[in-house]
DNA sequence: TTCCAACTTGACCATGCGGTCAAGTGAAAC
DNA sequence: GTTTCACTTGACCGCATGGTCAAGTTGGAA
């Protein structure tokens, strides 16, 4: 963004700094929630002193503002697939695809995500203001035109959108409750079959075969 | 339960006062976490002296936990209209009416569980064990019957209830988001069309037309 | 070599928290 | 009326936490 200019090493090392930092705060706010996190257990975890993070990251909140964002932006670059596509059954299941593939590599952001959006947005209501109702606005112009080229049924965009962030998210968020009625942790062919069994659902749903 | 012998005019006391209190702290844990609620706001909120929390519920665990049950406890009950049912049209539709009325009635419940479920369950850890793993297998075992007699397509039960269990919570959980998109609360309307679009994408998905 | 700014860190502080306690109050049993 | 016991409540305590600070150390420009 706007860094200053800053010899290489140093800002290699600011970098990897930040990095591990940023790394353990994902999962210690994933687990405890803000209130319940640390900047000790987030220290400890990244294996610096507790001082050395306030001079990274000033306050808690600035930490956990740049978690909740980093997995924003992950999210919106994976709704690129969303725009190439020709039509639903590609656009939406690779969407799909995406989705599940961030919830098994992020589960920590989406976790830090889905419980800062719980209580109410505090602190990215901006967020959602602008960057997320410009971008679902734009999907549900998408699917509407889908819909009126007779390319999948009628269904209300929104709510089919909500539907594929609720799912495709679950498996992230609720990975406790799942691994625990799995009987462990989901095994590669286990992600490829929930992958299928919610496309199947899905595309079937909304009339693409 | 094992409630000793009290007087009814007592009794009637403390359940107004543990109700009271119940209310409160749903909400304050909804909307600030286990580790960003207070007893304090919690008590403000109720109308009553910090104190005589502690008298009602000895610790903040021990509020919290009564909260957690107290929604689990009715999710359980809207499950009945599952078995009934000839059907999956019926008992599948009639089970994502329930779910999606009780995130309409009971949105801080469910709130509260999403995090404790997301913050890897360390206070209804038995509960995942013993009560749903028992309560999901059940309900597998009606689904697969169901599909063995031709009456649906052949999906996994479990990546089944577990979007019908993401879908229908996401109303709840996510009600923030949902409401800034829309620009305000979910009218009676807005709640018919997201309930009418679930069971049309679901029902259609799993081959009940 | 010198010097400066970027970075590191242990010790420290003020605050807010969960929980306790002992002195009350009032309803019901006798 | 008296006693008893469930219930109420303001004041209090120990502790953990987010954040600060000043004394270092290190990297790199001159």
């Amino acid at each position: 963004m706007d860094e200053p200019n800053r010899p290489p090493r140093r800002q290699a090392i600011r970098q990897a700094n930040e990095a591990l930092i940023l790394s353990a705060a994902e999962k210690v706010f994933a687990e405890a929630g803000f209130g319940g996190a640390t900047m000790q257990v987030i220290a400890d975890l990244a294996g610096l002193p507790k001082a050395n993070l306030h001079y990274y990251f000033p306050t808690k909140e600035s930490l956990y503002r740049s978690v909740v964002e980093t997995i924003f932006h992950i999210w919106l670059e994976a709704a690129e697939t969303f725009d190439a596509a020709p039509g639903p059954a590609e656009g939406i299941g690779a969407y799909i695809d995406a989705k599940m593939d961030i919830s098994r590599r992020h589960p920590h952001g989406s976790k830090v995500w889905a419980t800062e959006v719980i209580h109410g947005a505090p602190v990215i209501q901006d967020y959602l203001e602008t960057t997320l109702r410009d971008w679902t606005e734009g999907r549900a112009r998408v699917i509407r035109r889908w819909i009126a080229e007779g390319k999948m049924a009628p269904v209300d965009p929104y709510h089919l959108l909500y539907m594929l962030w609720a799912t495709t998210q679950h498996y992230a968020d609720f990975s406790h409750q799942i691994e625990t009625l799995n009987g462990g942790p989901l095994s590669d062919a286990d992600w490829q079959a929930a992958k299928a069994s919610v496309k199947g659902i899905v595309l079937r749903g909304i009339g693409v075969v």
